[in-house]
RNA sequence: GGGCCCGUAGAUCAGCCUGGAAGAUCGCCUGCUUUGCAAGCAGGAGGCCUCGGGUUCAAAUCCCGACGGGUCCA
């Protein structure tokens, strides 16, 4: 590769391969440099000289984009959600690429269009802390991309054209060709690389062109960054095109918001009250933002060394200023950049159906937005972030159209959450009050606030310093989180023995009314066998296996586990097994199959009556399918009214009533995805390349692999026995159907007549009943205790005491007295000086002591108690000044007489 | 997916570690005081200590489970 990237296109277009003074990297350039273009070896020199001829917003940005590859003969394809849910490795789309990732670049599915762009929203959090203060940093941006994929049977284009459409399109919109630079730079990632050249202008990386050739090998024979690769029998076109970069070259304002976001920055700016700042500040923002993009500095921990630098730079240019003036002017402005970024992030994650929850993708949308709160309330706008919002969501449905569609539910969920976050923010200033009225915050107390309070050790130092304390932060307190869970994660993965035969063909897909077969026995193993063919649905997709018996020459043996083993089925047998060759005729158990099927097509059904009565965030999160019940786990931020179930309920047996039909049918991926779009994956990332398509007729299409009935109406009924909140953001509806919903309401209804029963009343006076009998219980019960208290004042004015020493003792078996009016009697006694009291009560046989004294008597109660009852077969305990204990009812006497001479 | 924390009066919490007579503050009610308000004083009501098991002579307290909430990490 001495060559490098040796395109001809370069070579006609007057292109030299260079070498850069300062990271020695090569780079391709039309006129001769020292340095390669990129940062950190050269600063931005476009703020405030434009790049492009004319400047541009977000829409002409992306449209020029698009528009110039339509021109050349690609196809303009949607976007797709910025929630992964096609993959189970992130949460979140990063690149355009990871849109076709796996199923397209494996080669297993094709292209939806080939070449093909796109503009791709995407979320990348792991810069959080840098965005808003470098200039440059975004927790969202659109990944404007062409994308060509080649295979041995269809080449599209490769590098010379990339780099030839790349080259025109920037050029075309006013870019001199002299001021790019191509940077060769391989790429590496998520198991591929290749080869890449950054695209730079004016100190700014305005592209990447990814020629994805190779694939992770540790035998390979090409290395990349310390990373063994070997030739992939694919070649892909990742091109990866800034469109808020392209728009902020366009325009030159000293950061990137300034450029995308014009309209919120000054909505906030207003909102504020920072208008003057920001307009007295320009020198100082776009020095900074200069600085930043050569400087590569954690923003987390690094900073103060950070402000130091930008100052020094701007006291040099005349400035004259200290770092705390410094600070306080740019501070505000950053957390405004940061706030108006956070919040289109937030609108995206909503209006693509994240619900905000404690784990996975609604977790991070929750950190954004409580971390957005924050910075609210720091710039003196906490109520702003609903309007924010709004903001981008009607500024972004002029492209996006579908965000609009949520709004309302939307915003819901946002003031759902910051409310959510108020109160942890009350509790957590209560919290911190405490701890520190109990001894102060040190550095285990601060971890644990944050780890289960979710107090950030900003808030606790707020909080403190309002109650007039300080407390130290310690430096790396984030690594120290990361420590705390360490060795968390349990490795589970159970071991599963290859079976070494031919996949099995699958026929439960053919005909699912069909309970028997016949097949041949191509491995026998112990109880496990596997087959030609089978009937046998293997435990799958939350679906469990199905039983059955097999028969071969006269002989009969159960099967009572069915499993995948890779692609091969493998039964599970009770009983003797046939040996590898026979011929076996199987039966599947038409009860248990019927009972699975019934409750996967309800387990449809109440998804969709779901996602119509309470909105397009539902989506599942979980599911399973037995005999008599099923469960599935949608995805929703509110608990689940009883009216919320009542009209699932109704809804899905209206579905039953009206007889759909259960349609399913195999398609390619790329055919799937055509017709039915990305909502068809409700049961998680799609394993295999044919993507079987459950629908039920005008109601509902997911991609599913397990048994079903026929139609709608052979669901029968279906009946929610129970829901349950699993996770923050995640509900579960456990049903039943069929015969089994039947018998769910007989047995509730059962219950409830039992209860009645009990009650003395009709069912429908039970809950008045209930509540009548519950307040009366608890008015006697106060009765009685007080009546308890009264006797037990009278009882003590009339006990017999003896003079032992200073002390008056009472001694007295009052038999079958309440041990609560006892306990009442000797508190009494005692609460006189002088007093010692030994009374015994019995019931059911047992004795029970009391032995309590006065506080001016000193004496240890509990060891003479021990001592007294132990010697009579009982045992007891207390303290110095009250003890109790039990015996035999026929020992008490004795005990007491005990206790008195232990005493004399 | 894996942790951690919490559930006691209408509200906020203490007590739990180390088992032995259910507490504080605010709020509520009654009376006194005050021109009125704010408040002050005196008294009072209000607890299946989330639920179910277990251990124990004895459980709010220890153990197990369920339910309900909070929170962090991936």
């Amino acid at each position: 590769m001495s060559e490098g990237l040796s395109l001809s296109f370069f070579h006609d277009s007057g292109f030299t391969r260079q070498t850069c003074t300062k990271c020695k990297c090569f780079f391709w350039s039309t006129i001769e440099r020292e340095l390669c273009g990129d940062a950190p070896c050269v600063e931005y020199s476009f703020i405030g000289e434009p790049l492009f001829s004319k400047s541009m917003n977000l829409d002409e940005a992306r449209e020029a984009f698009l528009s110039f590859f339509d021109k050349h003969d690609h196809t303009r394809v949607g976007r797709a959600p910025v929630v992964a849910r096609w993959r189970n490795d992130i949460y979140l789309s990063i690149a355009s690429i990871a849109v076709f990732q796996p199923h397209v670049t494996s080669g297993s599915s094709k292209p939806p269009a080939n070449p093909l762009a796109i503009s791709q929203p995407c979320i990348r959090l792991n810069d959080l802390e840098s965005v808003g203060r470098s200039g440059r940093h975004l927790t969202t941006f659109e990944m404007m991309a062409h994308h060509a994929f080649n295979d041995e049977n269809e080449k599209i284009y490769w590098q010379n054209r990339t780099v030839e459409l790349c080259h025109e399109f920037y050029t075309d919109l006013g870019l001199a060709g002299s001021k790019i630079t191509y940077k060769e730079n391989p790429w590496v990632g998520g198991g591929n690389g290749g080869e890449a050249l950054e695209v730079l202008a004016g100190g700014l990386e305005l592209a990447t062109l990814v020629f994805m050739d190779l694939e992770e090998d540790p035998d390979g024979d090409i290395e990349l960054k310390g990373i063994k690769f070997k030739r992939m029998p694919r070649s892909i076109v990742d091109t990866g095109y800034g469109l808020e970069r392209l728009v902020w070259a366009s325009q030159g304002t000293p950061t990137i918001y300034e450029s995308v976001f014009p309209e919120a920055v000054k909505y906030l700016t207003n909102k504020a009250n920072l208008e003057e700042k920001l307009a007295s500040s320009g020198s100082l923002i776009s020095e900074n933002a200069k600085l930043c993009g050569v400087l590569s500095v954690d923003y987390g921990s690094d900073l103060i060394e950070l402000r130091q630098m930008v100052l020094n730079r701007l006291n040099s240019l005349g400035h004259n200023l200290s770092l705390s003036e410094f600070t306080s002017t740019i501070e505000p402005l950053e957390k405004l950049f940061a706030i108006v970024d956070h919040s289109r992030a937030l609108a995206f994650m909503f209006g693509d159906g994240i619900v905000p929850s404690n784990v996975k993708a609604g977790y991070l949308a929750r950190m954004v937005l409580r971390r957005t709160v924050l910075l609210l309330k720091d710039i003196g706008a906490p109520e702003a972030l609903p309007e924010m919002v709004e903001h981008h969501i009607d500024h972004f449905s002029k492209t996006y159209p579908e965000l609009k569609d949520n709004k309302s539910h939307i915003l819901d969920m946002v003031s759902l959450e910051i409310d959510r976050f108020t109160k942890t923010l009350e509790r957590g200033r209560r919290a911190v009050q405490r701890a520190i009225e109990s001894g102060g915050i040190d550095q285990n107390k601060l971890l644990q606030l944050y780890d289960s309070q979710g107090l950030p050790p900003s808030v606790v130092s707020d909080f403190a310093s309002e109650q007039g304390h300080r407390i130290e932060v310690p430096d790396g307190f984030l690594a120290m989180v990361a420590d705390r869970h360490q060795g968390e994660t349990k490795t589970k993965k159970k071991v599963e023995s290859e079976v070494n035969v031919d996949a099995t063909k699958l026929d439960f897909y053919g005909d699912m009314e069909k309970r028997s077969f016949s097949s041949t026995v191509l491995f026998s193993e112990k109880n496990k066998i596997a087959l030609k063919n089978t009937l046998f649905y293997p435990e799958g997709g939350g679906q469990l296996g199905d039983i059955g018996i097999i028969e071969w020459s006269g002989k009969k043996s159960k099967v009572v586990d069915v499993q995948k083993v890779g692609d091969v089925v493998v039964h599970q047998i009770e009983g003797e097994a046939p040996s590898i060759g026979t011929t076996i005729s199987g039966t599947i158990d038409d009860e248990h199959r019927t009972g699975l099927s019934r409750h996967h097509t309800a387990t449809h059904l109440i998804g969709s009556a779901a996602r119509a009565v309470l909105g397009n965030h539902i989506w599942q999160a979980g599911a399973s399918k037995s005999v008599d019940r099923a469960r599935l786990d949608i995805t929703h931020h509110r608990r689940l009214t009883r009216e919320v179930i009542e009209s699932i309920e109704s809804k899905v047996n209206n579905l039953i009533l009206d007889n759909h039909l259960v349609n399913t049918e195999f398609y390619t991926r790329e055919d799937a995805d055509r017709k039915y779009g990305n909502n068809l994956y409700q049961g998680g990332a799609p394993k295999y390349k044919q993507v079987r398509v459950v629908e039920i007729s005008d109601i509902d299409a997911q991609a599913c692999a397990g048994t079903h009935v026929s139609s709608t109406s052979k669901v029968e009924a279906v009946k929610v026995l129970r829901t349950e909140r699993i996770q923050d953001g995640v509900e579960r509806i456990e049903f039943s159907a069929g015969p089994d919903a039947i018998k769910a309401a007989q047995k509730e209804r059962a219950l409830l007549e039992e209860t009645a029963e009990k009650l003395g009343v009709p069912v429908d006076q039970a809950p008045s009943a209930a509540e009548k009998f519950v307040k009366e219980w608890k008015q006697l019960r106060s009765k009685i205790s007080s009546l308890e208290k009264e006797l037990a004042t009278f009882k003590s004015s009339n006990l017999e005491s003896e003079k032992i020493g200073n002390i008056n003792f009472y001694s007295n078996n009052m038999g079958d007295t309440d041990f609560a009016e006892v306990q009442k009697l000797v508190r009494e006694v005692t609460s006189d000086d002088d007093n010692l009291t030994a009374i015994g009560c019995s019931k059911d046989g047992k004795g029970t002591v009391i032995l309590a004294s006065s506080a001016s008597v000193e004496i240890n109660c509990g060891s003479i108690l021990k001592e007294a009852l132990s010697s009579v077969g009982g045992s007891g305990g207390g303290k110095d000044s009250y003890a109790q204990g039990a015996c035999p009812e026929t020992e008490l006497n004795n005990a007491l007489e005990k206790i008195k001479q232990l005493i004399t």
